[in-house]
DNA sequence: ACTAGGCTATTTTTT
DNA sequence: ATAGCCTAGT
């Protein structure tokens, strides 16, 4: 508390009224957050069950969880809320999801798993419209409570009409699957806070106060669920910074800031632009950069950090180079000046730049680890494994089903599963359900229904066997029993593969044991592994200690929130950095949010990188500077590599040169 | 019902 | 480069 300034204190102390923190990047806003959490139980006596904290991914809400243990008693801080606003919504359904039709053990889907069930929507209906823009357009309709019906009348072509008409049988879709996506977890809270009065004043009650981090990355969903937690009285505290707005694709409102205002009279607004963590060239730089951009708030983050080493830009002559370059000049910062690999970052617009970063780092052994990019998450191993769960808990699952009835092989095919699929509609049952059904040896050959039953069969008994505890015994007799393991062999292309395969899997065993036997571990049902998982929620403990010691890699949107003493950003280039698509949309403003973003990672040194020419699609082609980089202060920047022909000095070796020289170096000590 | 081999489109960003 | 999709053959 006394290492506070006088903005972030009056933020902390101010609880009566509902207060707006304009936190610019690097002004303390998790600490204001944290500590304002601390002193409402610490000096108000609030029961630390009637906060809730509310962040936008699982990281930064770890994160807050773990500054918050250091602040409070074990205990205190267990009983605290803290959560994406998705888990939120999702202990809210669990509770009291009857209230919009929801059974118990009702499960989630996806992204993918909702792009598979439009999909096969589409090509039943012979529609034209492609899929992922049939998602955007559902996600927009339900992040503006426009139910299917409702969007069927307000098309205006026939596009929209199509859409609408696969909006409603999605709908049902998920409705007979005893299912909700993601957009359903912000949704369906607010329906169901909306149509049933004790609902609404039981989460009223339980909210005394609620921190909401990142505000302008809220949808409209999640500012209506905001308002109607916090009620008129608005117990509520917000923070957000509109330059750091990057979720606008998916429906983020920076304008949410503003409108408190229009909400809440009494609104008090609090700036922080005291900056803790860039030197002050950093800062100057990123300052030039955002202040190309339009702005309602004026803001001058300063810093008294010093004014700190240039910017450095190295023009790389192609990919490769550039990743072996990145890795020679960690090298040389740690063996010459001992810095420690957990102090580094590689920083980049799109997951799949991180590639040959990776293999640079496996090769010069520098340890690594990637955060943010779903990919694990989209395996077909953990998708596999993902659906038995969820099938575990619920049987009407549809596509849980289906993935999991011919994987590995049960010579169970279309013929049989459509069937199936006959029996199910015509008795208005799951496919689970219709395997036992009446009537269905009429439908398909006596093998095939053996084929069935023998799998409806085991799962009923593995589930029975589930619910009896020792979950992590019958999850392990599951999988032994269906010999994943020999399938994953058996379909593997190169032993290889098969390795990673299991290796993956290995993990996803290693993360539920761990959850599994933790301290509380009799609270932690399958239910809750499953909505963990279905969450993308799998951060582990050894991941927050190797943090320390293995340089970061990450997406320019998972690496908000964080810093890093020296940060790498790469991929400088046009149709890179401002991405293609927004370059076709014209969209430039948000792309330059991100470059702002990344550079206000950076406390000691950033370092941007740049490619002269790029394999794309297995061609090279060439890439021309990023428009960002001409927009910083020349006297701030050095720049390594051809473009400083005319100054010999700073002509920059190749990455594989300055790696050789460097062993050398190093040979010889 | 399953598999191999040829063809294709594909590269935002996250819960 | 490559993963996922389709087609034809077993």
């Amino acid at each position: 508390m006394n290492k506070l300034n006088t903005q972030q204190r009056a933020a902390v102390t101010e609880f009566e009224t509902p207060v707006l923190v304009l936190a610019g990047a690097g002004s303390g806003k998790t600490g204001v957050i944290t500590q304002k959490i601390a002193y409402l139980i610490n000096k108000q006596q609030y029961s630390p069950r009637s906060i809730i904290a509310v962040t936008f991914t699982n990281k930064a809400a770890n994160e807050m969880r773990g500054r918050l243990r250091e602040l409070l008693d074990a205990k205190t801080a267990k009983q605290l809320s803290i959560s994406t606003f998705h888990r939120l919504g999702l202990t809210m359904l669990q509770q009291d999801g009857a209230g919009v039709g929801l059974r118990k053990g009702f499960t989630i889907f996806d992204q993918g798993d909702s792009m598979s069930v439009l999909r096969e929507l589409i090509s039943e209906n012979n529609s034209a419209i492609e899929e992922r823009t049939l998602q955007n357009m559902i996600s927009n309709w339900k992040n503006q409570f426009i139910d299917s019906d409702a969007a069927l009348l307000s098309t205006v072509d026939d596009q929209e009409r199509a859409a609408a008409i696969l909006y409603k049988a999605y709908t049902e879709f998920l409705a007979a699957c005893n299912s909700v996506d993601f957009d359903d977890l912000i949704n369906l809270p607010v329906t169901l806070l909306k149509t049933n009065p004790d609902v609404l004043e039981k989460w009223r009650g339980r909210t005394r106060h609620l921190l909401v981090d990142e505000y302008q990355d809220t949808n409209a969903a999640q500012y209506e669920l905001v308002r109607l937690l916090v009620d008129k009285f608005g117990a509520l505290t917000a923070v957000g910074d509109d330059d750091q707005s990057i979720y606008s694709w998916r429906g983020a409102r920076p304008e949410n800031l503003h409108a408190l205002k229009d909400d809440y009279p009494n609104l008090k607004v609090i700036k922080l632009e005291q900056n803790y963590r860039s030197s002050q060239r950093i800062l100057r730089c990123a300052n030039q950069v955002i202040s190309h951009n339009p702005h309602i708030y004026e803001k001058k983050l300063w810093s008294d950090l010093g004014i700190g080493d240039e910017l450095k830009i190295s023009v790389c002559r192609h990919g490769i180079d550039e990743a072996e370059w990145v890795a020679a000049q960690i090298l040389t910062m740690h063996y010459q000046k001992g810095v420690p690999f957990g102090d580094f970052a590689i920083l980049y617009r799109s997951n799949f730049q991180s590639r040959p970063f990776e293999q640079a780092m496996r090769e010069k052994q520098i340890p690594y680890q990637i955060s943010g990019g779903d990919s694990f998450f989209d395996k077909t191993e953990i998708k596999d494994m993902l659906a038995y769960l969820k099938l575990l808990v619920n049987p009407d699952d549809e596509t849980a089903f289906l993935r999991c009835i011919n994987t590995p092989r049960r010579e169970i095919g279309p013929t049989t599963l459509a069937a199936l699929g006959v029996q199910a509609r015509s008795r208005n049952i799951s496919l689970f359900a219709a395997c036992h059904d009446m009537g269905l040896e009429a439908q398909m050959s006596e093998k095939a229904r053996a084929n069935l039953q023998r799998f409806a069969n085991w799962l009923v008994l593995v589930a029975d066997n589930a619910e009896r505890g020792d979950t992590l015994g019958v999850l392990k007799q599951f999988f032994d029993d269906m010999d994943y393991t020999g399938w994953i062999e058996r379909q593997s292309s190169t032993p290889q593969k098969a390795e990673r395969c299991l290796k993956n899997i290995d993990e996803l065993w290693q993360w539920i044991e761990r959850l599994l036997t933790t301290d509380d571990a009799k609270d932690v049902s399958l239910v809750d592994i499953v909505s963990q998982l279905s969450l993308h929620d799998i951060l582990s403990r050894q991941d927050e200690k190797k943090e320390f010691s293995q340089i970061q890699m990450s997406t320019l949107h998972a690496a908000k929130g964080l810093e890093y003493p020296h940060v790498f950003m790469v991929g400088m280039e046009e149709e890179i950095l401002p991405h293609k698509n927004s370059l076709e949309t014209g969209d430039i403003e948000e792309e330059r949010r991100l470059c702002y973003v990344g550079m206000t990672r950076a406390r000691h040194t950033l370092t941007f990188t740049r490619a002269r020419s790029r394999q794309r699609y297995g061609e090279m082609s060439q890439c021309e500077q990023s428009r960002f980089l001409a927009d910083l202060p020349e006297e701030d920047v050095i720049t390594l590599g051809e473009l400083s022909e005319n100054n010999p000095e700073q002509q920059r070796t190749s990455g594989k040169e300055a790696l050789e020289g460097l062993m050398a170096m190093l040979s010889g000590d």
